[in-house]
DNA sequence: CTATCAATGTACGAACTAGTACGTTAGCTA
DNA sequence: TAGCTAACGTACTAGTTCGTACATTGATAG
């Protein structure tokens, strides 16, 4: 999520409109995943920049529309990163545990992603909706998880009735519940769900609760 | 929640301290819950009230206590519920996926109180660890599922090695993110995870999902 | 070398918002 | 029925916050 770094312009170039909106992107993601779209302070963000509060309404309109820019970037990280899914080499069961690890691992690494999807959550997913770039995009994930539910049904391995969709919202509750409500959770029952040395134990929770539900003998029940 | 109803005194008494605290509590909790905590408007909060911005500083002290105040009545409600878990009667499979049950239908019944709890995770849980009332007080729940546990691993029926935190953890979250994320999950992947229609099918998916986990062959994999 | 415009900075304002000072009254009690 | 106090209302303020009018400058094309 740091797309800007240091000079890389040895020459003290000081206009640079790409650097200059990808920092206000920046600081802007930290800002409103901090304090929520409301709570959020446009002249924060601008303190926190190289640059002034002008620019921000100069390059992206309004507080909207940069929260809006905000969470098309966040999205965009992750259908990179599920671009790069490489699982369908592996028998369905593996494959499947290797999918939920991995969301598991994306959700852990960007706390700041799931706090934005929590925020537009509260404002009925407005900004989303006013999208173009965002509107029913799907997810590259969607399309792994199909082909190996159709692979591990065929070997009968399989046996419960889900679509990608449905199982995808599984695996997604599970990793992001626990990052999401960390707080609360911990502070009502004791139990920090991202200590590190739990780690292990939930992303094999995860996998085992996705594996036993997909391969359970129906019969039994 | 609605804990204010009209009149039920017939004889026009103007001033019920007890009625204005409750009236204030209530529309509080729709206002927070529909804005988050920034957003909330404590003018607005007075307008919808039969009373004035004033009373709320008489009673709750300011904008931080009332919104404190919001989360700890809400608590209560599943506090209240849960203690009338009755399910220990049932055998161990029976007694979790009811137990699922009637998670899931908590959640599904009160969307203000995930919404409440999604605001106060943005802030850190700040107004939980500072209440009183709230600070680690665990849940009914939590007793229950342990006894069910012990039950089910003494009868062989259960083999996954959990705890009830996390099989808590495991079973809320499915309920929560159902709720909290449906707007931006329906978005982007046009699927409303609370249409009617779909109701049982999530319903039984997650105690399916959770059977299979405790239950599973550990063997096998 | 200079004209031009994208990029940037400064300073300010209008509207909002949490919180309060001060005054009033209902209803109970002695 | 007089008096007291909890309960309530009005009007205001100090500070904040989004947004903008206006001025300026760096870099590039020709």
């Amino acid at each position: 999520m740091t797309s800007v770094e240091e000079p890389a312009r040895p020459n003290g170039r000081i206009r640079d409109a790409a650097r200059t909106k990808a920092e206000i992107l920046d600081v802007a993601t930290q800002e409103f995943a901090r304090a929520g779209y409301d709570g959020a302070r446009v002249d924060e963000i601008a303190a926190l920049t190289r640059t002034t509060k002008r620019m921000i309404y100069y390059y992206f309109g309004g507080k909207e529309q940069l929260f809006t820019t905000v969470l098309e970037r966040a999205y965009g990280v992750i259908r990179e990163a599920e671009q790069g899914l490489d699982v369908e080499h592996l028998d369905p069961v593996a494959a499947i545990r290797r999918l939920a690890e991995l969301t598991f691992d994306h959700h852990e690494a960007h706390p700041a992603f799931i706090r934005l999807v929590s925020i537009e959550n509260i404002h009925g997913a407005q900004h989303i909706a006013g999208s173009e770039k965002l509107g029913k995009i799907g997810s590259p994930a969607l399309d792994v998880i199909r082909r190996i539910l159709e692979t591990g049904r065929e070997s009968g391995l399989f046996t419960a009735d889900v679509d990608a969709v449905d199982l995808h919202a599984m695996i997604s509750s599970f990793c992001f519940f626990r990052v999401a409500n960390r707080h609360t959770f911990g502070a009502l029952f004791g139990r920090d769900l991202v200590d590190p040395a739990r780690h292990e134990h939930y992303r094999s929770m995860l996998g085992d609760m996705v594996i036993a539900y997909l391969t359970a003998d129906r019969a039994e029940h």
